[in-house]
DNA sequence: CCTATTTGACCGTA
DNA sequence: TACGGTCAAATAGG
């Protein structure tokens, strides 16, 4: 009866989720630092992320939480991240980004400028690509992108800005190196809030959690950086003024 | 009233 | 079989 189509239609969910298409999706990471304890807050980076779960993850101190964009169902926007705190250094947050946003999130009113940094590392493109280094896999697989290297050439210097704006001391590391890069301009992360273009703010971020370095290492065999033209393209086609 | 979060069960994969 | 990811009922908050 009605558990009964329940079972079948998650069934179908489940194996929807495995699709190849679903895979496909372009999958990037990054760790974010925030100046102390309570700045997790804000630790929002312009979209707007339902949480629809949270799990505690092998040897992890903390537990990982799941979000997906809030307008999956409204706009098919399968955007979708997680957010983990690291045990050791509970200022630090590893996030992981899945799929670019399809829909307009509060574009007009709010900055949208936040946008940019959910973009998948893209190589050639004049302008965009610099924001990320090469996102050369090493051992481990992991990729390692730089933080604020992109030289905005081709665009005003507000892009710019907007992009730190959420990357706040940003920087992705091997499993296995001691992030070098972490200290940088991680300091005064600026969360200027976004406007609450989008409804109800989300402003959540109260749990996350964190990754063992094999729970990191295994993740990292998935990260195929795949520099999905096509979603990009299309992404630039909507905000064709963030680049 | 509506939407977002919590929470434990469920399911595919390793 | 254990783990990680997702669902949805119950709950919280506006």
């Amino acid at each position: 009866m009605a558990a009964e189509m329940e079972r079948r239609r998650r069934r179908r969910l489940a194996q929807w989720s495995g699709a190849a298409s679903w895979k496909t999706l372009p999958k990037w990471s990054k760790q974010v630092r925030v100046s102390s304890v309570q700045d997790i807050g804000p630790l929002d980076d312009g979209f707007s992320w339902r949480k629809y779960g949270q799990k505690d993850i092998l040897g992890a101190k903390y537990p990982r939480a799941y979000f997906r964009c809030t307008h999956r169902h409204t706009q098919g926007c399968h955007a979708s991240k997680q957010v983990q705190r690291a045990d050791a250094d509970p200022l630090l947050f590893d996030v992981v980004y899945q799929g670019n946003h399809t829909c307009l999130q509060s574009r007009s009113t709010s900055r949208p400028a936040a946008e940019q940094q959910q973009q998948p590392p893209h190589e050639q493109n004049g302008g965009v690509s610099v924001a990320f280094i090469k996102p050369a896999k090493d051992e481990a697989g992991l990729v390692h992108e730089a933080p604020f290297s992109f030289n905005s050439t081709a665009h005003d210097g507000g892009a710019a800005g907007a992009l730190l704006h959420g990357g706040c001391g940003v920087v992705t590391t091997a499993a296995s190196m001691p992030s070098p890069f972490v200290s940088m301009a991680t300091s005064d992360c600026v969360y200027d809030q976004l406007g609450g273009g989008s409804m109800a703010g989300v402003r959540n971020v109260p749990d996350v959690e964190f990754a063992t370095e094999a729970a990191k290492s295994s993740m990292a065999d998935d990260i195929d950086f795949i520099f999905s033209l096509d979603d990009d393209a299309d992404f630039l086609d909507k905000y064709p003024g963030y680049f």
